[in-house]
DNA sequence: CACGATTTATAAGCAGATCTTCTGAATTCA
DNA sequence: TGAATTCAGAAGATCTGCTTATAAATCGTG
């Protein structure tokens, strides 16, 4: 016979509270029920754990040596039970998510500190790398999920677009293309602030040069949106960056234009391993970055 | 919802084989069934424990840290269980057994060298005390039995009579006493050997000449049976003592003879506290115990 | 590219377990 | 001695849990 925990809840409870009625009202049973509980407890034993008259119930031996280790088990049970409701309910968790340097500069950190706000039991980790690096830190499971423009559709991996990222022009205020949308070929012989060449958008910028048939000649070449947004406030010249670009200094005296013919937009996406189930955590913080994306790229994609 | 013991059961042989259709084989059940097991866990606890499709099976992060838990709350019940076992199967246990010294002495060692043979751990001990203490003993569970004669029937404490004691002669070979029962009255100026007077059997003997009306005398007083067989053995006088005394020393060239008229004789009763559970290696004792004191004293009773 | 093999999920039906109510027996207390 | 309390047993209803049958999905292979 085998022993079940509802024979254990029986039993722990009758040898707490003394008597089987007082029990079974515990237990929200009728009174018979628990005494067969206890009685199948027993047999699977084969020893008596109370001696029981109509008056008076008490632990045998045997029966408290069973109520020590009983007790610690369904104690154990209980607190296992709690820490999975815990990962279901967010209260604890661990995200990884690696996200491209100047991506993970502007977006995340706002979406950690939303994310630390509401389920501070959830931890988030960002690994900042080069968009082949994160896809295949996906792919092995290193991360959870990655941010970015990826171009293919890599096999195993799961691509969920969050919005739509286009080129921008970032000038001064008092700037000539202040007030309107503004095309490619005005840029000729513009004084103008580029990434580094390590970055993707630096590549983007030349390939639309290279297609409107004007030259790129930089006039400064920085590491960091944030610093290239401070030289076009300061008037050194104007920037072609990322929609996104305007969360790295929100507080800027900096205007942002449309940048057109041809207009150049990417999906900004998260990936994640395909086959493997969402964790609660990861499933919140999801909609949380795409809330946070949203808010820096208007233009929204489904 | 509740979680069950089959439904971790059912989660634990899955995350060891990796398949449900295998871990339902071992399980002795359908696969559905353990499906379904599977899928009440998960809800209960609000987490995915696998990732499943149909044709790969792994653990979440989160089934990951339930099997860990889970494992060891299995592994401690099983442990549980077997120890209620131990008790069971008198692998295991432990026995106090109070007797008055002379008792103690002649049966009891016999009694316990079998239990330690067939129940290597079951642990007997013996608590020697006068009549009143064990009594008191029994009563206040300082003791789960005793062994004695009890005059009383006391409250709270069950009577298990084991066997008749009969006071008889004991004397040597050669004695003119040798050959059949012996009368009290024949005794007149025979050389006696009596125990001490804080024995009981020394009380009795008293009586007994007392009520044939002739005077006691004792030609030696010894506190121990083995010491008054001796002395026996040594010619130097009779003893009057309990059946049971033949244990003593089977080997001493001594008769024993019925002492009639009148014929005094004692219940040997094992007692113990009435409304508690006898364990089982208690019970066990009980009946080796009655087969070693009936092996002494052939007057058997019901 | 399609079909077969394998594996998990779903549905329906049935057997058996478990719970409730009613009743009895035993013990305590007034 | 009688009333009250408490545990145990019996009978019946409900409900859980298992099995069988079937569908859906994925992988390998011709």
């Amino acid at each position: 016979m085998a022993v079940t925990l509802r024979q254990i809840q029986a039993f722990l409870a009758v040898a707490e509270l003394g008597t089987f009625t007082k029990a079974a009202e515990r237990l929200h049973m009728a009174q018979p029920a628990l005494s067969q509980l206890v009685r199948e407890l027993e047999q699977a034993l084969g020893i008596r754990l109370f001696d029981r008259t109509t008056r008076r119930v008490e632990l045998t031996e045997g029966g408290r040596e069973f109520q020590g280790a009983s007790a610690k088990i369904v104690h154990d049970l209980d607190l296992a039970i709690q820490n999975a409701n815990d990962l279901a309910e967010r209260r604890r968790g661990k995200i990884t998510v690696a996200a491209p340097p100047l991506l993970a500069a502007a977006i995340l950190p706002e979406a950690i500190a939303e994310m630390r706000e509401r389920f501070p039991g959830v931890q988030v980790a960002v690994l900042d790398a080069r968009t082949d690096t994160i896809v295949e830190a996906v792919r092995t499971n290193r991360v959870d999920c990655g941010l970015g423009t990826f171009a293919a559709i890599e096999d195993g991996i799961e691509r969920i677009p969050m919005a739509r990222d286009q080129l921008m022009l970032f000038c001064s205020p008092g700037s000539r293309f202040a007030d309107a949308d503004v095309d490619w070929r005005e840029l000729q012989s513009e004084p103008l602030i580029t990434l580094t060449r390590d970055s993707g958008i630096r590549l983007l910028v030349e390939v639309a040069y290279e297609t409107v048939g004007i030259p790129l000649v930089p006039a400064y070449e920085v590491a960091q949106i944030t610093t290239a947004l401070a030289l076009v406030e300061a008037r050194l010249g104007v920037a072609v960056l990322p929609t996104y670009a305007r969360a790295a200094a929100p507080h800027r005296r900096v205007l942002a234009r449309l940048l057109a013919n041809p207009a150049i937009a990417r999906d900004i996406v998260l990936i994640r391993p395909s086959g493997r189930s969402v964790s609660p955590a990861l499933a919140t913080f999801e909609t949380v970055l795409r809330r946070h994306v949203r808010r820096l790229t208007p233009a929204d994609i489904d």
